[in-house]
DNA sequence: GGTACATCGTTAGTCGCACTAACGCAACGG
DNA sequence: CCGTTGCGTTAGTGCGACTAACGATGTACC
């Protein structure tokens, strides 16, 4: 092994530092980003489940917790626990449906929708801290870019 | 409010739907990441924390328990059991440093080494299949824009 | 020289999230 | 009818991030 040149051709050679491996900044980028959301909804007593959850039945109206399971990603375990916190909370109702009977139909209420409407300032404010440093064009860039890894990795996953 | 034109000006009013909420792209991108870096390595015998230790003693050569763990970010606590399994595989020695006898001094073996060099390889493919539907030019600025969310929001918090 | 304080490695344990297993019930298809 | 599939629910696993506390050691200050 020769020594001496520090030549910038063997940088191809080198190993990407822990500082600029993708896999890893996305990690640490993306813990930063769910405390800044989670402490900022904590501020209005909501969880990340209860925006998305909120969100998906703002956009498709009343529907069972199996596809509300599906359109949000959250585990129909776990959302059962989601659904308690807000129909405690009375931002939803949650009703048997009497078409299908092995279904609960939720359905957001009037008290919900306009805590949903606090909640989106909200968000819209954290995700502005989160992506503080970048420019609009910039942000929207990294943004289409992340659309586009999430639909290509969630499709070779169904494959 | 006029009404009629499509002025960028009201891009503030309608909420992010959930698919474009960049902190929630970004959880589910990373999520996808992490099971692609976890189970590639897994076929080395290996983890992500093996790897961020490793390339650490490499680029920085022995160094203390703490000091690993400052410059890798994984919790001292949880560095304990990483040492232990890199041991274990012939991967790093541990020893108490007769300069100040709190600490143990981690040195990288040449199986270690050689190992590293394997996971390099691993890693750089891995990485490759993440950013797979990105140009190369893309994935630069992606990644740089990763680089200067986690600088920002890394010294914002230690501010 | 003591004493207060900080640092190190370690153990144990908490918390939240992703995910699995299994259940009882209802609906559907042959 | 009966097997299969979908549903809501409970319980539990595994893991990563993080805290608390400990004993042992080092450092600073008076």
């Amino acid at each position: 092994m020769i020594a001496a040149m520090t030549d910038p051709m063997d940088r191809q050679e080198t190993p990407a530092p822990l500082r600029t491996l993708p896999s890893r900044l996305l990690a640490l980028v993306a813990s930063h980003a769910d405390r800044i959301v989670s402490e900022g909804l904590a501020t209005a007593d909501a969880r990340k489940w209860h925006y998305a959850a909120l969100v998906a039945l703002r956009e498709s109206g009343p529907m069972s917790q199996a596809e509300l399971s599906r359109r949000t990603g959250i585990y129909r375990s776990d959302l059962v626990a989601v659904i308690n916190e807000l129909s405690a909370r009375g931002f939803v109702e949650r009703a048997p449906d009497p078409g299908d009977r092995r279904r609960n139909v939720v359905t957001m209420t009037t008290a919900g929708r306009s805590h949903l409407e606090r909640l989106d300032k909200l968000i819209a404010d954290l995700q502005d801290t989160l992506l503080a440093p970048l420019t609009d064009a910039e942000r929207e860039e990294f943004t289409r870019s992340l659309g586009r890894l999430l639909a290509h990795h969630t499709r070779s996953e169904l494959r």
